[in-house]
DNA sequence: GCTTGTCCTGGAGTTGACTCCAGGTTATAA
DNA sequence: TTATAACCTGGAGTCAACTCCAGGACAAGC
């Protein structure tokens, strides 16, 4: 039983010329064509693909994932090289995932800074008097406010990051 | 007390280039020239550039961004407009962060993979007999591996992921 | 006062990852 | 059997986000 490229593109959620463009790119060479040329994936070709993307969702770019895929190719003797790619790949992603966290952090900041600003009609509550610059408090008061909430895992993470800002 | 665009440039970790970019698409309406023509940043200019560095840590366009401060520039008849917008960006930013850890989650399974295939020289341990697919037990094996480790939180995410993808 | 460094602008070039198109072949359904 | 749907290739186009460059102005150290 096999797949055509429509299918797989289905199935995957990527499109057809994302496909191919994978397949140019080297990242494909697994898959076979039938008599007429035409593409036939198996079941282990769609496994590999579900693989591939996976290490693009984890901000691996085509060409090292071209590298990966070379690797396979050459056999058992790339085996160290690619546990080894996947482990730097894993601090990436670590780095990654601490990023956004923080990034979240001062987002749901920021949502507390609109939201009491909308509720008071105007952001000027949280500026020194007749400038444009916000208090030296406020993040304070942030902080007080994730306390009264009992949002201590937030609160830790916030001042974590406020440190590193205003380092 | 002001900084040049050098210097912010330093402070801030992102290239000049990149600082006028952003002041040509938009983002850096508030920094003020001296009679030179030069750029002059307050403190104040460097924190607005910390939180619009966050923006686009979340993943937010610099199209995006621009709109933002635009709002911003209305004055407090966006406030409304502003929280929603970060309150959206929210939520592409927790989507982010679980497909990271997803991802994470499926590294370490591909880690484990090639760690016991390097120790046992080959990869074909984890072939069905004279083939090129995997056995089908083997998802089984890593999550007995994760039980022995006790690493029930990895094993509970993995067994989540795998759901997903074998759907 | 001269050299070297930092800054300015407008605009062109680059990169990565697609995305689309022309022109053609094969498969399927009425 | 004929239309239309799905596939093929090579190559061009697009888009975001930079990155670089030419040509020129100002600043700072010696």
């Amino acid at each position: 039983m096999s797949y055509s490229i429509g299918q797989v593109s289905k199935e995957l959620g990527i499109t057809i010329d994302t496909i191919r463009y994978y397949d140019k790119a080297g990242l494909l060479p697994f898959v076979n064509r039938n008599e007429a040329g035409r593409r036939e994936f198996t079941d282990n070709d769609v496994h590999l693909m579900r693989t591939i993307i996976c290490l693009k969702n984890a901000g691996v770019s085509v060409a090292d994932i071209s590298i990966f895929i070379q690797m396979r190719l050459k056999g058992d003797g790339t085996l160290e090289q690619r546990y080894n790619l996947l482990k730097n790949h894993e601090k990436n992603l670590q780095q990654q995932i601490t990023d956004l966290k923080d990034t979240m952090s001062y987002l749901k900041y920021k949502e507390w800074y609109y939201k009491t600003a909308v509720e008071a009609g105007t952001e000027e509550i949280h500026f020194v008097p007749c400038t444009n610059g916000c208090l030296p408090e406020l993040e304070e008061q942030y902080c007080d406010y994730l306390k009264k909430q009992g949002d201590l895992i937030e609160l830790d993470n916030f001042v974590n990051v406020r440190d590193y800002r205003n380092r």
